[in-house]
DNA sequence: TTCCAGGCGTATC
DNA sequence: GATACGCATGGA
């Protein structure tokens, strides 16, 4: 990895990254820009200040034990997006939204933070969304862990103003806290499994699961279908999708969806 | 005012 | 298994 500390900073030279798209294209609710080239953000609990200059993007405040230990992870640069995106270069649709939006990557998050994020993101708009964890994560001083929230009743979340969602927070809420669902198990789990047992909590359905166990389990063969992914399908893929996503639907699923929310798909309707 | 938003539970066939 | 409908809230 190309990249070194100065000042208490780390600096790193990339391709395939870029903070609008990737920090901006619905898989993560929690980063805020804050600059014209920088956003402020969380892993869970643990804060970052990051800015892009083209291809060089300084971690602020970051040591190395950090930058390699934990965001390295995250931002999930040991993976060779080039390698990937030649990879859906074989599919028409696919090339055009990576060449739109090509610094797309993978976020690897928190799994309890993505469980708890996707349900409240059911029938619900992105900016809504923001402001509903944002209300969640000042009431706690952070994003909250489960045992924070050892029971916390539906009624208890009035102040989220999460509409029906409440009851689905309280019923995922009890089933972490009493052990009926075990994170570690299903994220070791194969995806039929861990997706069987996600949706055993209220208000996890296919797709919830499927995005918790893509951005929170990096299980990359997790394929969303959302509105704007069934739309995709319906158009451009009516017999499936490529043999060229096979293993790694779940990352084309990330140019796809952001080529149709903002792209095409949006110009058109 | 009406429609819609990174869906899901429930009822009904 | 498929299809229809209601659902809290708030922005467009």
């Amino acid at each position: 990895m190309d990249f070194y500390s100065k000042n208490g900073d780390i600096f790193l030279k990339t391709a395939d990254f870029d903070l609008d798209e990737t920090l901006d294209c619905g898989q993560a609710f929690r980063w805020e820009k804050i600059s014209a080239d920088t956003y402020s953000g969380f892993l869970f609990r643990k804060p970052l200040i990051i800015s892009q200059d083209k291809d060089v993007f300084t971690f602020h405040d970051t040591s190395e034990e950090d930058f390699l230990g934990i965001w390295a992870d995250y931002f999930d640069l040991y993976t060779d997006y080039s390698e990937l995106k030649r990879r859906f270069s074989d599919d028409e649709m696919l090339a055009k939204a990576c060449a739109y939006a090509g610094g797309i990557r993978l976020l690897r998050q928190d799994m309890g933070e993505t469980l708890i994020s996707f349900i409240i993101s059911q029938n619900n708009n992105i900016p809504r969304i923001k402001g509903i964890i944002s209300r969640l994560c000042e009431k706690y001083g952070g994003f909250p862990s489960f045992e924070q929230l050892e029971g916390v009743t539906a009624s208890d979340l009035d102040f989220l103003r999460a509409g029906f969602r409440a009851k689905y927070l309280e019923d995922c809420i009890s089933k972490v806290t009493n052990g009926e669902i075990d994170l570690e198990r299903i994220r070791s789990a194969s995806l039929n499994d861990a997706r069987k047992e996600l949706m055993t909590i209220k208000g996890v359905g296919p797709k919830v699961a499927d995005c918790v166990l893509l951005f929170g389990a990096h299980k990359t063969d997790a394929f969303p279908m959302d509105v704007w992914i069934k739309r995709v399908m319906a158009e451009f893929y009516p017999n499936g999708l490529p043999a060229c996503t096979e293993g790694v639907q779940g990352i084309a699923q990330q140019y796809l969806f952001h080529y149709m929310r903002t792209g095409v798909g949006n110009e058109r309707s």
